[in-house]
DNA sequence: CGGTATCCCCCGCGATACTG
DNA sequence: CAGTATCGCGGGGGATACCG
């Protein structure tokens, strides 16, 4: 991007934020993702040519050091401290977002991208010791997006597209557009089980903690107006 | 600005706050500007027709309402609620900007801008009863961008470009560089001053409180690193 | 998996001129 | 002063194919 013939430190930081994806890119690795892949399945529509310049971008301004991986294939990225304290900007726009921003368009609704966001903060002290396996079906997705596999363990927590070859212990049922909202903070988790919009097929313990464990955008509890 | 495909806070406030020029727009509505060529003159290197965009994009996302003025010609530009609270946003990005943007180059150096940048912060009460006119002159800066005088009264500080037809009480003589450093807090004050690369001609006592009316930028205490 | 290399299109934006 | 109208271009970025 160009610059803005300012010394403002609000245009100097302009220069590399505001340009295309790259708030969002920061937001994955603030997030935790350290490799390429990652980082686009929380940016799923970048291509990689403009991720890779990207990230080469936020190197240049010193938010980012890339680390040779150990088995040859590709780099680490990992955040400076000048990039890790953008995690501020982040809470200050996300939360103006959730405040005031437009409302969810059927354009926005990657259900990947939800089971993404959602693999992020299970709370996985919340399950049943060894391994837990959770379907989630969205009812109105294409086959393609219909169905995806969070396995979860202790320290970890996979997404997978494929059924991943154990037994399913809880099923979610549900709309894209319903577990958006649930998952935004926009309606209630309790008013969409009662509903039904929301349907739990499983173990019993695992439905019944269904809303402790899965926990919600760290922007939720603040209120749309 | 397209969409990003997601339906993140973050992402549905990027479409409208990373547009170019729209957080220093944001920013010139925040620190008072309410008339079109007002904002303007924090930004100069937008062309009307960009600027015009931008504020019907911020008032089409309820960020701003225009105002037809009482006399007759052009618009107010008032922040709503949601506009006030980016304020949160520009504090943030300053923040980041301050401590960990790149340093100023040649081209950052607007003279004008500084002064505009300056007037908004200066806090008349610090200064004598009645009119009190700075001149200011960039003693490095081309004949057009040399002088400029800052009129002050109790409640308006004028910015003007040619001299305003009263006698100067202090002039102000340094290069663009050393006040801008300065104003953004990189360098001491007290510094420049005594080694004369800002140095002070006229009245005794506007000298004496020269840094009590000269308020720096709002981020100027934050040290870069 | 983690990128490059290319091609090409579109539109964002700057510049300039004009208006009430 | 506060915009509108028009033109033209540059390059940002999407799409696709390829590579180690």
């Amino acid at each position: 991007m160009s610059t803005f013939g300012q010394f403002c430190p609000i245009a100097l930081a302009s220069e590399i934020l505001t340009q295309k994806w790259m708030l969002l890119i920061v937001r994955e690795l603030n997030a935790g993702s350290k490799r390429f892949n990652d980082i686009r399945r929380g940016v799923p529509r970048i291509s990689a040519t403009l991720l890779k310049q990207r990230l080469d971008q936020l190197e240049l301004a010193g938010a980012l050091i890339k680390k040779p991986m150990n088995n040859g294939s590709g780099d680490e990225y990992l955040l400076t401290e000048a990039g890790r304290e953008l995690k501020t900007v982040l809470g200050a726009i996300g939360e103006w977002g959730q405040r005031w921003a437009r409302d969810i368009s059927p354009e926005d609704l990657d259900p990947g991208w939800l089971v993404w966001a959602m693999h992020r903060r299970i709370d996985t002290s919340q399950m049943p010791e060894g391994r837990t396996v959770l379907e989630i079906e969205f009812t109105d997705a294409p086959k393609s997006q219909r169905f995806f596999w969070l396995v979860c363990q202790k320290d970890n927590v996979d997404v997978c597209i494929k059924p991943p070859g154990y037994d399913t212990d809880l099923s979610v049922k549900t709309d894209v557009l319903t577990l958006a909202e649930v998952w935004r903070g926009i309606r209630e988790l309790k008013t969409e089980l009662s509903s039904d919009r929301i349907r739990l097929v499983g173990e019993n313990d695992l439905k019944k903690l269904f809303p402790d464990w899965l926990q919600l955008s760290i922007f939720a509890k603040i209120k749309k107006k």
